[in-house]
DNA sequence: CTGTCCATGTAAATGGTTACATGATTTC
DNA sequence: GAAATCATGTAACCATTTACATGGACAG
């Protein structure tokens, strides 16, 4: 069950609508975590119902209006909880691997295709990471911003996104390449 | 619904029995899915019912029997088209990711401790991916067996597992060196 | 004689995805 | 005039986890 702490981890940075919550949850703003808008409404009413987090009506005029909610103490106290508990080692699961898995019996053409566009994928993250640390550290180094910068836990999980995409984009490419190699060769053998 | 096709391209290398695939899908071998015994166990069951898989039994006299599964034609053909299809992206959802993003307002201590765990844990996997990938490629190095080497699939994932658990590795000892570095200045600046 | 490995499941509960629904406002 | 953005949900379905159950063989 922690859909619930990313949810209060996220409305941490400061109050927001369900809209809001959506846009980065969607966007890999929160890239510790995703989930759909429907789960992060359904979340936020049940949150409020257990009194971990509080909304507060805010009448807009040329927009529906919305709910902006923040973190209570109870919720703080929940969070803190949950960070002492032991936490279940995260799995990959990927679509994409399994393709790859069985790779020696089936078509390699469209298998490339699917990893250029995870590339692609990947490198759209890396540069949005990129952008949103930069934002964050504003004008001191990295290492100014780390020795003291603030807040600090948006800034590290945003750096292991950094490198999970990084990670992607390069085992996409490479893997690419060696798959092309493997193709034109046993095409000379025939 | 990618387990089936995750559990049919586990079986791609061989038959197996329901047992057998559970350790594979436990220790992590499995890098490009995980999922728990009673998952595989029914999916077996609905893979045969479907006649994507073959099973045999096999009577065995100090042990309980097993059965052993292969994958047929039908289920070649259902793991191409698999592969033909577009694969959604892949989402980082980490228990520990939330924790670090609420680093700012949770004890330090508890979350370096975690970190900690998680390091040795993807250590570990290191450790066990590196043991494989020796023994997938027997004498030969690594470039000679990505230029011709047999069945290539399960390696190329091996190494992004690789990849993975070092990408995990660092980033929970870099986090824990910048959280103790920290925490060591706002003690003094007291 | 206790614990681990082999071997296979069922049942209940929780978590996540997909499809559907509504309606005004601003931007192209 | 069409599409995107803001804003919030409900309902049905599928996937995953957790708890429970069984029983012989072998190792310490």
């Amino acid at each position: 069950m922690a859909l619930r702490h990313a949810v209060l981890a996220a409305l941490l940075g400061g109050e927001l609508s369900g809209y809001q919550l959506t846009k980065s949850f969607d966007l890999g703003v929160a890239n510790f975590w995703h989930a759909q808008p429907q789960q992060l409404y359904a979340e936020l009413t049940r949150l409020e119902k257990d009194g971990l987090i509080a909304g507060r009506e805010v009448v807009q005029e040329s927009r529906p209006n919305k709910r902006l909610f923040q973190v209570t103490d109870a919720g703080l106290t929940e969070l803190a909880d949950f960070t002492a508990a032991a936490a279940k080692p995260a799995f990959i699961r990927d679509d994409l691997l399994v393709k790859v898995q069985a790779a020696d019996h089936v078509d390699t053409e469209a298998l490339i295709a699917q990893l250029s566009e995870r590339a692609a994928f990947a490198q759209g993250k890396l540069d949005l990471f990129d952008k949103l640390l930069r934002n964050m550290r504003g004008e001191r180094t990295e290492d100014e911003f780390l020795r003291g910068g603030d807040p600090i836990g948006p800034y590290l999980t945003c750096l292991r996104g950094l490198a999970f995409e990084r990670g992607n984009r390069d085992w996409c490419q490479r893997t690419i390449t060696i798959l092309r190699a493997r193709a034109r060769s046993s095409q000379q053998s025939i």
